[in-house]
DNA sequence: ACGGTAAACGCGACGGCTGTGCTTTAAGGT
DNA sequence: ACCTTAAAGCACAGCCGTCGCGTTTACCGT
């Protein structure tokens, strides 16, 4: 699990670790990822490089926190009436972020310093259930609707695959081939 | 793209490149992953430090080069007489390379330390070739068998995907479920 | 076969990151 | 208000990663 999990609440705690996230994200954007090192993010988050070090362990734990956070879902999915169309929207916008070069950076830095698999089990748990929000406002209309689980296999999993093994040729359209194939199959 | 691909193909150069790789392999079985570095793998090999950092550049893309190197298939998947048969032997196979703890370390390792995607890119070929194999054979048979895009899809990048974000809970049954729903669907 | 060319390796040195013991500060409970 | 304890600051030792330069060795044209 991070450590992520361990600190403190409110006070001090808190402010150190917006600030060093908020640190992180500037300089991913200004300096990009290789030029990043840890005093260097200490330093424009006004800490010393040592209570990274020891919050974190890790330039890579910090980056796999940090990446968590930004692909957690901000909103729930939108509301288009029905469910073929609500999850197709879903698949295109989840691979419009997962296939530009930040968002493969970051699944990638979550997927890299995360020794027991934890971040990447919240980052699936996200689209778990991003997309169990679109299956069960279906039901409640009356439509049919798979499973979660169906989902993942036959939509989720081969948008990540194909991010993250064979980038090429990567676009809305064939998310929306996976969730018809799922829907008329 | 690797460095390896500019390497001149003979001599010196081809001694020294299997010499790394040895000790990255030696040294990952004997010390683990999080302790090894760059000068003890050079020293193993009997190389100076600045060579590996001038033909990898990094620790990552040289773990990246191996794990690509130890991922890749050894033989044609076996011949069972039949399209189902093949390619769930294949599929179980694969799942237990692929979720061993040695196997999830080397494809996160060849996923991790690659800018270009390039060694990702021969990752997925070598598991496509393997199932256009059994599929040629099917067709010659004369069995009707889906394309290796479809079954990329419905079974190669489930399997992926779980082994990456959901290691829990994940068995022979899990990739025979996959197989069978992609030639009964 | 032989010499020219350029890539690749070895060597040495240094700048800067990494990580740790010890001290200091602040948050939360009584 | 005081006490407890966790977290941040500070200083420093060690090693990683990089660079310039000289040397070696493989490729290639004649």
């Amino acid at each position: 699990m991070s450590r992520r999990q361990m600190v403190r609440p409110g006070g001090r705690s808190a402010r150190v670790q917006e600030a060093v996230h908020a640190a992180v994200r500037e300089l991913l954007a200004e300096a990009g990822r290789d030029a990043l090192t840890v005093p260097m993010v200490a330093q424009r988050a006004g800490v010393t490089p040592s209570t990274v070090y020891r919050r974190w362990g890790d330039l890579r734990e910090l980056l796999s926190d940090v990446a968590v956070e930004r692909l957690r879902p901000d909103a729930a999915p939108q509301d288009l009436g029905g469910l073929r169309g609500d999850l197709t929207a879903w698949a295109e916008q989840f691979l419009d972020e997962m296939a530009s070069p930040a968002g493969r950076a970051y699944v990638r830095d979550a997927l890299l310093g995360d020794p027991d698999g934890g971040n990447a089990g919240r980052c699936s748990a996200y689209a778990a259930e991003q997309v169990d929000t679109v299956l069960a406002r279906a039901r409640g209309r009356g439509e049919p609707a798979p499973g979660v689980e169906e989902v993942m296999d036959r939509v989720v999993a081969p948008l990540m695959y194909r991010v993250l093994f064979r980038p090429a040729g990567l676009d809305g359209a064939y998310a929306r081939r996976l969730v018809a194939g799922l829907l008329d199959g």
